[in-house]
DNA sequence: TGTATATTTGGCTAATCGTGCAAGTAAGCA
DNA sequence: TGCTTACTTGCACGATTAGCCAAATATACA
């Protein structure tokens, strides 16, 4: 792998790094269903820590996928991309032909 | 979080960290110009051990992406997946759009 | 000014991941 | 029956990750 190949491939693995995590996939899902949203509300929805939210924003942040704004005391968070519907359309594909398979498998 | 959001999420995310390192993405570019490639030959490509390949290989099986079939004292290895050009797509417009924005950031 | 609220960051621990080497398995060939 | 080749698995180790609590920072408000 040369340098360019290798830059490539791991640009790429950085961008789905950050959205391999349940908690960041429903971060990504809520932000998708509105135009944007503060770490507060977030933390509720995924009912982990505070501090566990903003490590997980700010990995989705760094990675290029969402981005923020601050009003007053609160930080609002933002999609800044349009097509992961359709990438996550892709991932169901992948889950759903294997749970099929898998079943194939056991039967 | 339901138990059904959790599964939901919970599955994306194990295809998603499938795809989530270099050396499974060039795999899987491999794979995805070639009907079907020996171990032997991706270990080549990749350039580490041949045990290290043959566990990337079984994360992608693991998670549905690619499957394989034995011939010979060969085990060739196949993508399951169509739609992976679409979600890359994606995937470089979300690399690209941040590269630019980190480019704006500096200048 | 002092106090409360929203968020991020530091520090720690337990768990997972990536890797190479060595050993195991399975198929082909002499 | 051995010997070789292709691949997988066990083991060990260093690196990364996710999580919580506590402390730091920043803004609003009395």
């Amino acid at each position: 792998m040369d340098k360019d190949e290798k830059a490539k491939y791991e640009s790429r693995a950085k961008v789905l790094k950050a959205l391999a995590h349940p908690a960041r996939l429903k971060l990504v899902d809520i932000l998708s269903e509105h135009d944007e949203v503060c770490v507060c509300e977030l933390t509720e929805a995924i009912g982990t820590d505070m501090s566990t939210v903003s490590r997980h924003l700010t990995q989705l942040k760094n990675a290029g996928i969402v981005e923020s704004e601050k009003h007053g005391q609160m930080v609002f968070y933002r999609l800044r991309v349009k097509c992961l519907t359709s990438l996550f359309g892709c991932i169901e594909s992948v889950v759903h032909g294997h749970l099929k398979n898998q079943l194939k498998v056991l039967s």
